[in-house]
DNA sequence: TCTATTACTAGACATGATGTTGATTTTCTT
DNA sequence: AAGAAAATCAACATCATGTCTAGTAATAGA
């Protein structure tokens, strides 16, 4: 199943992948030419093209990989145990983050890729939330706005820890994430129950 | 100060807006060629080198016709009515995104730009949260990730409601905004205090 | 260590979007 | 109606692109 890679094949993208992270700092992926990576990283354009087909099929390769990589996290960690505040997925997930810390940086920063996080509020969704928090089912509509505002909080954590000095743990970070939803959406759905009467 | 345009200048800019708009939909800002957004708006390539240099610095001219728009809100609509839950900076703000759906809606979606995200989040940042909610100075740390939370968390809400039907009115949308970070805010900030003691 | 395999390099090539220019026509303002 | 401003059209050099072929270097496996 996993083949392993030659190594000249991990140096390769391992080096491009460094390279379009530094550029994603600087500059849009829109005006990041394949000529300009390569020469940044001291690779030749035809290896370039031995790999990718152009820099967003590159992108889109990559985030895949770091996405698949998360999905994978979810079958050996289990999401919910009764005695913890907190999940071990969660906190694996932010290992993830750390370990790829300059390409997540460079996909959720200004010049990132809403796609990218827009996956990552998906997993998030449908990993986290519903299971971690219990919504009643009245008012269905302001808290399908809780729930969002969770999802998009929680990214807003994620960039937040990654633009930092990561010096917080993972599980730091878990029961931080944990706290902040159970929080925001029980609280909110209280109020509104009582409103609602 | 606010020299009248010519009604052709206004024409072209609000037919190439309509069209990148409608691009942005459908694929990523890179892949959108000044080619293609002219052919599809039936408008000649000369005349958009007229008016933009190039489709990254038109997305920049209208981020930045936006931003001055509700920046100018600010200076017309009072932030903190001492007798209400909600400010009217908010409320017309959402009016803002209402009038303006078609491209906020682009903006925030997949192929949307973290860069105007990004200034979003500032500009509500500046202006509603300190101003909105009083946070204590204990806890610093982990009350900076509460505050990037809820800063994305109304992001979330914004773009849930422009990708909605849009049919909660600004001021609903302005009061859920007040509750979600309050809410979010002073509980967290409780319940930090009870933990520290 | 040797060998077959595979990855990388180097150079050349046609293609097409780009950005610019100058001449012309259309449309607006007053 | 007249002058000003904007939009069109055609032509141009430029440059990144993607593809190819032949040659070189590094790797994995025996």
């Amino acid at each position: 199943m996993t083949k392993t890679l030659d190594r000249r094949v991990r140096k390769t993208r391992a080096q491009l992948r460094t390279g379009l992270a530094k550029l994603m700092q600087e500059k849009s992926v829109r005006e990041i030419t394949v000529k300009e990576l390569v020469d940044a990283v001291d690779i030749n354009r035809s290896t370039f093209y031995l790999h990718y087909s152009d820099i967003y099929q590159m992108l889109d390769s990559i985030e895949a990989e770091l996405e698949a990589e998360i999905m994978e996290a979810i079958q050996t960690h289990p999401l919910n145990p009764v005695d913890k505040d907190t999940s071990p997925f969660v906190e694996q997930f932010f290992i993830i983050l750390e370990e790829n810390q300059d390409i997540c940086r460079a996909l959720l920063g200004p010049h990132g890729d809403m796609t990218f996080v827009a996956n990552i509020e998906k997993i998030i969704a449908e990993n986290v939330m519903n299971k971690d928090v219990s919504l009643s089912n009245k008012n269905v509509l302001d808290i399908a706005y809780a729930s969002a505002f969770c999802l998009s909080g929680c990214v807003g954590l994620i960039k937040t820890w990654l633009n930092g000095t990561l010096k917080e743990s993972p599980h730091h970070m878990a029961e931080l994430t944990h706290t902040l939803i159970t929080h925001t959406t029980r609280e909110f759905v209280v109020r509104a129950a009582i409103i609602t009467q």
